[in-house]
DNA sequence: CCAGACGTTGTT
DNA sequence: GTCTGG
DNA sequence: CCAGACGTTGTT
DNA sequence: GTCTGG
């Protein structure tokens, strides 16, 4: 699962990594977001990307309100249920610098080795009556490493099946199905234990993604 | 045409 | 809102 | 995800 | 325990 995560990197890195023209809004270093936050997003709207702030956790369908906050979305049964279906149009990316998993009450954290960005698949909700956006990240079965820290792990983009993810309006069901389908290979992730402070979320700072090292686990 | 339904995760 | 069922 | 709170009535 | 707020 995941239910915490961290954003920090700059318009420039934004606009290289998924091609965005223009950021018109302010983006700044965030390292311990949590579901009810706002968050940075990239949405594909016909063969471009813009760069959108929306609600982590979707808790309205269309004036419906929703039990719970949803944030967070199984990639499985995406494509077949009916809420697979709402949202079979409405697909976002989630551009995250690592994410956060607890295993027995201790924080980890988990970024990729090789790229500075990791792009989470989501999807998302528009309120047309205040004109908000909404998201929820999608999850899969965990495997190698992180399994052994938690049974779920985001669904992680990479390749073309970003681009794939964010085309709205030419979705290829079968490519969908596959792209849900697929977990990143762990031994491209780097995890490590970090500070419990983490735990609040009145600790932002760059602290919140520091490796612990063994002696101070103590 | 109208009526009715419409959602996820983790934990124990 | 939007899809399904009748 | 974790942290923190968790209550009602009548009266002025 | 369970809900709310962030």
């Amino acid at each position: 699962m995941c239910g915490r995560f961290a954003q920090i990197y700059d318009d420039s890195a934004l606009k290289q990594e998924f091609q965005l023209e223009d950021i018109r809004e302010n983006i700044t270093n965030r390292f311990n977001i949590s579901p009810g936050m706002e968050v940075n997003t990239i949405i594909g709207v016909s063969d471009k990307n813009s760069f959108v702030k929306q609600h982590w956790g979707i808790n309205s369908i269309h004036g419906r309100e929703l039990d719970n906050l949803v944030f967070n979305t199984r990639s499985d049964t995406f494509i077949k249920d009916r809420f697979g279906k709402h949202f079979h149009k409405t697909r976002c990316i989630i551009p995250v610098s690592g994410f956060f998993e607890w295993n027995n009450k201790q924080p980890y954290f988990v970024k990729s080795l090789k790229n500075d960005i990791l792009s989470l698949a989501g999807v998302f909700i528009l309120d047309r009556r205040t004109n908000e956006y909404s998201c929820s990240v999608m999850t899969v079965n965990s495997i190698g490493q992180l399994s052994n820290i938690h049974e779920r792990m985001p669904l992680i983009l990479s390749g073309y099946d970003k681009i794939k993810w964010l085309n709205n309006s030419r979705s290829d069901v079968s490519d969908l199905e596959n792209i849900c389908l697929k977990r990143i290979d762990t031994t491209e992730l780097d995890i490590f234990r970090v500070t419990d402070r983490v735990n609040s979320l009145l600790h932002d700072s760059p602290q919140c993604i520091e490796k612990l090292n063994e002696n101070s686990l103590l």
